[in-house]
DNA sequence: TTGAAAGCGCTAACAT
DNA sequence: ATGTTAGCGCTTTCAA
């Protein structure tokens, strides 16, 4: 076999199968035309010599690259995790490979670091997911001369980008939560990518066409915990019937407060979140909320990339509507209350 | 600024500061000595120009790089995604730029086009996820000729490998069920990366170890869902006091499975989880697990890792037990049962 | 300490 | 259809 410590380069491929360098490039990138016979020895060289081809000299030469970067606020939280899952399964299957950049704050240092990062490597287009200000943040930074889409967030200028429409399925379920009889809904918000968030418009804009007051919003963390005060808060005015969380592990940091508090959903009160996480139907009660497919989300995301990357400006806004999901945390308020 | 399309390259710079080429080179590497004067020109030549030099070219003629791949089976399950987390900040506080190659299944046409993706970059090290057979076929195709470490799952003999020690911790979690007075506790189990699993094994060994029958073990999938159907058959056997579930989420399952047939926990069974995911904690009732620290199992791979990078081969393993955290959804079994 | 020369492994451009 | 030549943007000899 005639192994030797280092890789096989494409010209061990070249003298074994007795062809130029050249040839072996053709045969690697389907470019030019070939004639069966030195493509088969190509073939055979190559399965031989257990020959890969240098991703770093191919980009280096071609300044054409099979990576996408992914830019991120954070990977492991339920929202970010599947968008990238979703967004890696389209990138495999067309065979590109996807690198991950995490930007932790919206500070100047970090934003700049990450991009920097980015910028480094030589890269078909980049994902910035805009759930949050650090994503935000870097997509401003990171320059006009590579293909990059937005995800998520409010609209972009001059940016293709794919979105799930939250204030619209905020408006519909705060219509659901109304038309169930409660007055009006309360809403407690997780930590907005801007001042605009789109399932805080949503839930005021449904209240404001219902002529339902608004109530001042309460503000939670990512981290679940951080909803369980709040729902003690809730459960202590009486005025509360409904509420609605910015997503479900925030409402069922609520619940557990108002259930604390000695007040029972969904007879007292009302709790819908948002998101569609996978514990909310086994939630006791199965939590109301909507269906975000974020999978679904990334995938458009890398399309719309892909797009860019091919020059075909055709599409560059995707947007989807999450479907409202009715369970058994949500029901008509009490008479009398 | 003078700027043209293309990016600056390292002779831009050498040329706007009046050195040579390699002289730049020293200060991007700070692999030589520079002289002050000189490198001042060239740091200015840098910012001036917004100068970031092409890891590609670097990588190609150093043939190093700053680049880790991570294999892993899944990525949004909490689990992996924690770890990987821990993984990312690992890298990044190094210098790492981290790439994900998911490898969906054990198949060997699955598991090559993974390896194949990997070995075409030119990489740092690989950390493998051995969480699941995806994972550990990966690691057996991946070859010597690059830093490999393994992450959880079975020792493996020649590779560096982090892990926690679930066994260990299955066992105390078993044992102390057995303490509350339980005759035997049942076991759910996830979908195992091996034949041995180290969840199962610690419970069977505490259940041995006491002299406690050891009941047929009841596979449940990823799905939380699937627990529901076990947790029935589990509430329909009067036998049954004591479930250990393989993680928090099948847990829940099962757990909604015992309440919907009627019967109670902890009163009437109790549950243990594994894993403490975030909504363990907030749980009704909250439930009993094991901490099990991801993110920290991440962070210990990529040391182990970054060791084998530099040569230095000075530690090999590193193993970890994770803490019982005993909660409210397991208590004493009722008298007479 | 610095520069000149060589070359990493591949693809692109241009021959034929 | 195939080979020859050139060169991507860097780091690494090697001399000076």
């Amino acid at each position: 076999m005639g192994r030797t410590g280092r890789n096989p380069t494409i010209s061990d491929v070249a003298e074994l199968a007795g062809v130029s360098v050249p040839t072996v490039s053709r045969v690697l990138t389907g470019a030019a035309k070939v004639s069966p016979a030195k493509r088969e020895l190509v073939e055979a060289a190559i399965a031989e010599l257990d020959f890969r081809p240098s991703a770093a000299a191919r980009v280096l030469v071609s300044r054409r690259s099979q990576t996408i970067a992914v830019i991120a606020g954070n990977t492991s939280r339920y929202g970010y995790a599947e968008t990238i899952r979703g967004i890696e399964i389209a990138a495999r299957a067309e065979g590109y490979t996807v690198m991950i950049t995490v930007v932790e704050s919206a500070d100047a240092e970090e934003v700049d670091r990450a991009v920097a990062a980015v910028r480094m490597q030589t890269l078909a287009g980049v994902v910035v997911l805009k759930f949050d200000p650090p994503g935000v943040a870097a997509l401003h930074k990171l320059g006009e001369d590579l293909p990059v889409v937005a995800l998520s967030g409010t609209r972009e200028a001059g940016v293709p980008q794919a979105v799930l429409d939250e204030a619209a399925a905020a408006e519909e379920l705060t219509e659901y939560l109304l038309g169930l009889g409660h007055r009006t809904v309360h809403h407690v918000r997780v930590p907005p990518s801007r001042r605009v968030d789109g399932r805080t418009s949503g839930w005021k804009r449904a209240l404001t066409k219902a002529g339902a007051a608004v109530p001042a919003v309460r503000d939670a963390t990512w981290d679940p915990k951080s909803g369980i005060a709040v729902g003690r808060e809730l459960a202590a005015d009486p005025e509360v019937t409904a509420v609605f969380c910015g997503n479900d592990e925030i409402a069922m940091g609520v619940m557990r407060g108002i259930t604390e508090a000695g007040r029972r959903v969904p007879e007292d009160i009302s709790v819908a979140g948002f998101d569609d996480h996978p514990l909310a139907e086994l939630w006791s009660p199965p939590l109301t909320t909507v269906d975000q497919d974020f999978a679904g989300l990334g995938t458009r995301g890398f399309q719309l990339l892909k797009l860019a990357i091919d020059g075909t400006a055709a599409r560059r806004y995707s947007s989807e509507r999450p479907a409202l999901v009715r369970r058994e945390s949500t029901a008509a308020p009490r008479q009398g209350s």
